[in-house]
DNA sequence: GCAATTATTGACCGTGCGGTCCACCAAGCG
DNA sequence: CGCTTGGTGGACCGCACGGTCAATAATTGC
């Protein structure tokens, strides 16, 4: 055999996961991603392919593991319709206000590159259409439990809801401060889940 | 004096700001601004500065025919409750559909650079400071017409409705097809704004 | 029609980018 | 121990970018 990785795969893609998220893609120079991941250009190369590959290998970590919290939060709450207001709050909610700052991985990537980059578009569509089925589930289960009205079908529901969240991300974008947005997911999360 | 310039300057600003919108800050290069524009790169520069100044003369030009279209359409209706509702919808109602295709160009720009440009950011806030006055006063109306609960503040209320149609812009941009987008917009549009 | 002034053009420049390559080095095996 | 294998790091490359500049053209005032 020969010498063996002296790094660990997952921390270094976690780090250059934050770097994209923080500067965008264009950007994050390769000389950037050589001081977070504290590697040689020739060792990322080796290890993870070309900068585009890198990205998209940073962009699937955040929606593997955002999609996993989205289960979580989903499946945590005893009745699904309080599942679903904490879902619209996600992003005020989020500890130190980070999800209003730097916003969504996932949105800012789709803003940045979608129109340019299919590959980005693909992950995209897949992220969206596994959260829409994910929410409708819980909103099918909410109608279940007599805690929203069946005049909306499920899948509608979510998107309308998957909708109201990422308003709530772009206008955290702008600089709103986080009293104001909070204010701002309560009076979406009270019109679109209603007490009864 | 001397010589004339030989170029509409507002019709030069349409097309830089068309390009931007397009293919977004970075990945626009002065290449593509003077084969867009016509002019030289040294007519560009003496007329309007370097490529960030350029930018957000192009960035101004798209806020203000935006706020216009903004007033028109608020004043247009004859209630005010279904200005609101064309508020909503308009990124889907958009002719061709550009809106959902391409987005918002001051969304774009917020995503792109508002955490790293503070002359974007400045005008994302002012940009979206305005629409909400505008809107608000017309959610003010349209509850002195009866057609809206009184129940929140009109001022929260256009902050709900800003949020939500920027959430459709998002799913546009996700490729998401017009009907599935329209049909969201609708389920948006009658959980916020429902009939009495 | 000449002088003064400003727009126009495109060749040119320095820089920083993404990407490559190779000399060096650590680990395992006989 | 030395050989083989593959990881490592940084010097290096070509290129495309944003930006500059000097020669030229067009217009007006005198």
């Amino acid at each position: 055999m020969a010498r063996p990785r002296q790094f660990d795969e997952e921390q270094v893609i976690r780090a250059v996961r934050d770097q994209f998220w923080d500067a965008g893609y264009a950007a994050t120079s390769l000389e950037d991603l050589v001081r977070v991941s504290g590697l040689g250009k020739g060792s990322l190369y080796g290890a993870f392919g070309d900068k585009h590959r890198l990205f998209l290998k940073a962009l699937r970590e955040y929606t593997d593991t955002s999609g996993g919290y989205l289960r979580e939060m989903l499946a945590s709450a005893p009745r699904a319709v309080d599942a679903l207001r904490a879902f619209v709050m996600a992003p005020v909610n989020d500890p130190g206000g980070a999800a209003a700052r730097r916003g969504c991985l996932m949105a800012n990537s789709t803003y940045e590159l979608a129109t340019s980059d299919p590959d980005v578009l693909a992950e995209a569509r897949r992220t969206y259409e596994a959260t829409t089925a994910l929410v409708a589930e819980s909103v099918g289960r909410a109608q279940d439990e007599g805690d929203l009205p069946r005049d909306v079908n499920p899948v509608e529901m979510a998107r309308a809801l998957l909708a109201a969240q990422q308003g709530l991300v772009f206008m955290g974008r702008t600089g709103l401060d986080i009293d104001t947005l909070t204010a701002t997911a309560r009076t979406l999360a009270v019109k679109l889940l209603p007490d009864a």
